[in-house]
DNA sequence: TATGAATGAGAATTCATTCAT
DNA sequence: AATGAATGAATTCTCATTCAT
């Protein structure tokens, strides 16, 4: 429930998000997103500080969400292929819900995290690997993946496969979030190629 | 055999290159350049028209030199999955060979394909997106690869994984470029679980 | 007594005045002025019409008390010295009571007095020149003030002196203001060297 | 000796610190500066790094040459009466030769002393404070000075006395430097009255 | 080749002021 | 009286580019 004055301020964001997303951090003037606001770019400091403090909202915000979902799922202690497949379902569905975070998140990260007031970044990339090495050490563990995986290697794998889905899914296309999940999905636990050892598996030509 | 000339052009270009990769095309300065070059920003325009143009001949050199691999490979007319294999590891050369023309190429691309100067970049995507969706579905046909593969969905995947490893892969580091092309062939090609007993799944053709 | 509106301004005026000695009249925002009082900036001016008439009735008030008293001393007809001790310690009275208008009317002066509004700045610097050199001169021709003095000198010297002792004497600490004054005028009329033997200086009418 | 780029910066730097002086730190734009020296404002910064740094450059070169003659003063061994008259005339030729620097040190001191890139005017205050209570109590000590003199009520006297002379001081105008620094050292040691008491001395009417 | 002074367009930001509510 | 959103002009600063030397 936001009031007059939250409410302004969330339709601004959802503006320069977008604009941020599509032409970059830099590129998009303060300006360029007052234009789109329809007001004058010496009006959007009535609402935000400066240009950085418009970027650290949209970020924080969004990562925020993001990590709210990621801690649900850790508590419900699931078993970790199905812990892998929630956390990455819960990150397509945030592809699906916030694009504009995602794509800002992944583009700008590198530059932003210069600056000491993006700082919980850095924390978050250090969570968000806490997170993936457990699962999947636990799945190797327990005999759910495979035994001869670099953790370190498909960790990276993983985050950089899920957030640059980004740049092509699109929220408005036919395909729907939980599909998109579902493929990548398969081809990260299952692979692309046919099974061809275990014959009596039926696989193969 | 490069003349002194050439040989500055090219210390430069690796100079820019270097900036670019590393805070972004925008963000880096003539001025940096020219500093990191020892000499002074106006001294940079005896060797180059613009900024735009110095951005322009690193990612052309660097997407010629990449072509001309593919095109290598796929003139030895290699089955889909040895092809398969032998692109990534170019890729993953070209990764190691040019880690800051890959940088600025993955970061920089949708911004400066905006010119039509870099409308190059546009016909390159093209040309990429066609070598793979045609090994891809040749390698489907000829029962390399699983059948119910979303082409379109699977060359966007590789095309997003491949190029992101230049985040995280070092050149100087301990993992040598042949290594990390292999593990994620693996994953990608057999996936990261373990095979369970698929006898119900019905797959292969 | 005040009506609740003029109390109002009253008050607003003192955080004002309080602010503009403190940071300056240029540095101080109508925002800051407002805040320090516990409104918005907007609300400002239903108390007053604009930054600059703020400024002019601090600075008018505070200049039209000080010269009532200038003007009571004058007419009280004393003797050079003593008059001379009088307007001293009534300015000094002043910049115990309105420590902030002072620093402000020293401060600010020469650049407001650019503004046809803040004539009477101009104005009342004429009239306190002649106060000044009419009481010097009369010393001199009545023996009170030594022959050899550069009346102009002396005047600029003093109207200095006295004003200048606001940027350091502190409303609220130990020495009373009137101690302050007298310590003034010892120095201004005795001088801080001891007396030597002026037999051949020949001094005196 | 001053090589063509410094002795622009020289010039810049002078046109700057009148402009200060004339309308004060905050009311001279760098466009002012810049249309004064005949260039675009833009080009101000291809010498200086900001607004700041002009201000700080006149500040400490001219608190930097100041210095340097008091410490030779000092380091001359004067007595207190002689060391005070050397000072104070080394003062007012500072005033004589930097009178924009006087001024901009006399007026922007306390806004400017915020920022921690100013420290050292804190310091050079502190500095000054021990130079005139030392030379006073000194000649307290000595006989020199009255013994009923409040040290701290002197010092403050004379630096605000001194340094506010710059306001009137014209440096192409009648009186010479030298004849103005004689007056105002006649006043401060011996005071405007007409000595009475001694009646041998020869004062009074 | 290189310097260094300058351009000029445009960036982010500030702030006194207005005005409908 | 007060709010809060907006204006619009001005301000500091940035930076690719030019050009005489």
């Amino acid at each position: 429930m936001l009031d007059q004055g939250s409410r302004r301020r969330a339709e601004l964001l959802g503006i320069a998000a977008q604009l941020f997303a599509e032409h970059g951090y830099r590129s998009t003037t303060v300006r360029d997103i007052a234009e789109a606001a329809g007001i004058l770019s010496g009006s959007l400091y009535h609402h935000f500080d400066s240009k950085e403090s418009i970027a650290d909202e949209i970020l924080s915000g969004f990562l925020d969400e993001l990590f709210a979902s990621y801690t649900e799922i850790l508590a419900a202690g699931l078993k970790p292929r199905n812990a892998i497949e929630a956390v990455i379902i819960a990150s397509f569905e945030a592809i699906d819900s916030h694009p504009h975070g995602v794509s800002i998140y992944q583009t700008e990260t590198k530059h932003l995290a210069k600056l000491s007031r993006f700082d919980y970044l850095e924390h978050r990339n250090t969570e968000f690997r806490k997170l993936w090495t457990t699962m999947l050490s636990d799945g190797v563990r327990q005999g759910a993946f495979r035994e001869d995986l670099d953790i370190e290697v498909v960790y990276r794998f993983i985050r950089d496969t899920v957030w640059v889905a980004v740049h092509w899914y699109n929220p408005n296309g036919s395909l729907p979030v939980g599909q998109v999940a579902r493929q990548y999905l398969t081809i990260v636990l299952e692979g692309i190629a046919v099974r061809r050892r275990p014959a009596k598996r039926g696989s193969g030509t």
